[in-house]
DNA sequence: TGCCAGGCCTTCC
DNA sequence: GGAAGGCATGGC
């Protein structure tokens, strides 16, 4: 197919898939290539504009903009958080057009799982391999990709198949949050309408899901933005710039957080972890 | 060799 | 309810 232009607005590729919320990306010369949901993307940005490409044209122009959340009006709440404080205006300052995606769910879920304890070159490795032997292949450019499997499709699989993935001792977890989907005692449709105090309760209700990677679920994939995952990075930037080093607890960061980022707490918490990663702060 | 990684589960108090 | 220990694996 040809190749698609879209004009953006406030919008970084490189910040957005290079932060660590996506596991499934490859940057190849000036273009970044990955799957998602049921196909494969190419796309680069110059300027104002992105180009993509893709072996599926239908409907390419919404999978876009839901994924990237190109609706959302990122000035205005780059503008409002931007008076938040010193060091969120810094950070800002760095990555600004760094946007929080909307992943698919149930790859957020696995995906998010696999980062227990784990570091983001080892996830990818694992969600691939977990694609490539149970998803769908498909061709594009003469090249194979593998779109994530669904549930259905990893339903025979076994606790000791997802350990050849790599995914080590969080195998069990994968195969208790499948079989508990599969039984429908979690269900992964409309989740939309679902409050997220009660959507963040049921995700704590699997295996393999505590606070972190519930708030990284629901951030990454629900555009839940008011949740603020804490790990070991944003735990270390938070006391740096707001403890003063102490060694302070994860409630009293998350309070924090909560009092004085508000609704947009999610998407500073992205500036932070990306700017306290790269040295940036 | 030992420590760390987008933490969670289990056990014990 | 909170603290401590265990956990697979690869990179440094």
């Amino acid at each position: 197919m040809k190749e698609l232009k879209m004009k953006v607005k406030c919008f970084n590729l490189k910040y957005t898939l290079e932060c660590g919320q996506c596991f499934r990306w490859k940057k190849e010369d000036d273009y970044y290539i990955g799957v998602i949901k049921d196909r494969v993307i190419k796309i680069r940005q110059d300027g104002d504009y992105i180009y993509v490409e893709s072996n599926k044209e239908e409907e390419i122009k919404e999978a876009i903009n839901k994924y990237f959340g190109l609706d959302n009006d990122y000035e205005a709440i780059e503008n409002r958080i931007s008076k938040v404080d010193k060091y969120v205006e810094k950070a800002l300052k760095n990555t600004s057009g760094l946007r929080h995606l909307n992943q698919d769910f149930f790859e957020t879920i696995i995906s998010y799982i696999i980062s227990a304890n784990n570091n983001i070159p080892r996830i990818s490795k694992s969600v691939e391999e977990i694609s490539r032997r149970f998803g769908q292949k498909v061709i594009f450019n003469d090249k194979e990709y593998y779109l994530f499997p669904t549930p259905e499709q990893l339903k025979d699989v076994s606790i000791e198949e997802y350990r050849k993935c790599g995914v080590g001792f969080r195998d069990k977890y994968i195969f208790n949050t499948v079989k508990a989907i599969n039984e429908k005692k979690f269900v992964i449709d409309n989740i939309e309408d679902i409050e997220t105090k009660e959507l963040r309760k049921s995700l704590l209700s699997l295996m393999g899901i505590g606070p972190k990677v519930a708030d990284c679920i629901l951030l990454f994939s629900c555009s839940r933005q008011e949740v603020f995952p804490i790990d070991v990075w944003v735990e270390r930037v938070m006391k740096k710039l707001y403890f003063n080093g102490e060694d302070v607890s994860k409630k009293e960061i998350l309070e924090y957080a909560t009092k004085n980022f508000g609704n947009d707490a999610g998407i500073i918490q992205q500036h932070l972890f990306y700017n306290i990663r790269e040295k940036l702060i």
